[in-house]
DNA sequence: TTCATATGTCCGCTTTCACGTATATATTAA
DNA sequence: TTAATATATACGTGAAAGCGGACATATGAA
């Protein structure tokens, strides 16, 4: 494939994966794997303030991790895509893998 | 589950999506995917002088995304684990899909 | 129209991260 | 031990991202 359009790709790619490196969109994204929810819920559930909660639901809109569909006065954010949780499950696995290991070289020391 | 757990856990869950978040360390791992290289040989396959590809690499290294070996004066870089590639190839289809509507709302407009 | 509720943005501040140049380390051969 | 090769780190700089408090917007009801 030609050299700069593969970085384009990677570059997308990356910005993707960007939304994924913060543990408060990580847990938004798994509260919202149970459906949709409204801010005050996602505030709620992941325990941020409301700027907080704001921003890290403006990055997922923009890189369109999340869709939004208002209700009168409140705003619903569901998953755009469930492969995203599909990825973030295989992540975790991998995470759980490097902890038992860990885990099994501790025990080891004893 | 205890809150404080689950935002360790999330926080480490986020350290391993922060090292697939640049354009650099992807092309790295995809061209790892392939097979162990050593680092003269990722700096040609993915374009980058020597302390851009060792910085990269030793943030793949410490969240253990890659293991090394040495092989006399060359260090052999491989995966650690494949999940990371399907992870990535996940999110790789979540971006080509967003990318064909673009491309359809694009075309709608001609 | 005015008020209350739900959501989003702006600001200053601090931390993190990526880059390139120059320098350091480690292994092998002479 | 010296030289050569392959790899890694240190440093200074600039850009990006996160935070919380104050402010702004939009919808619906009175």
């Amino acid at each position: 494939m030609d050299k700069a359009l593969q970085q384009e790709i990677d570059q997308l790619h990356a910005e993707i994966c960007q939304c994924l490196a913060d543990p408060r969109r990580i847990s938004i994204l798994y509260a919202l794997s149970d459906g949709p929810k409204n801010v005050g819920a996602l505030m709620e559930s992941v325990g941020m303030d409301r700027p907080t909660a704001s921003r890290h639901l403006k990055v997922l809109r923009e890189r369109s991790m999340v869709r939004t569909e208002r209700d009168g006065v409140s705003i619903y954010y569901s998953l755009a895509d469930d492969r995203v949780i599909q990825a973030l499950d295989l992540l975790r696995a991998v995470l759980a893998e490097l902890l038992a290991k860990r885990s099994a070289l501790a025990e080891a020391l004893e």
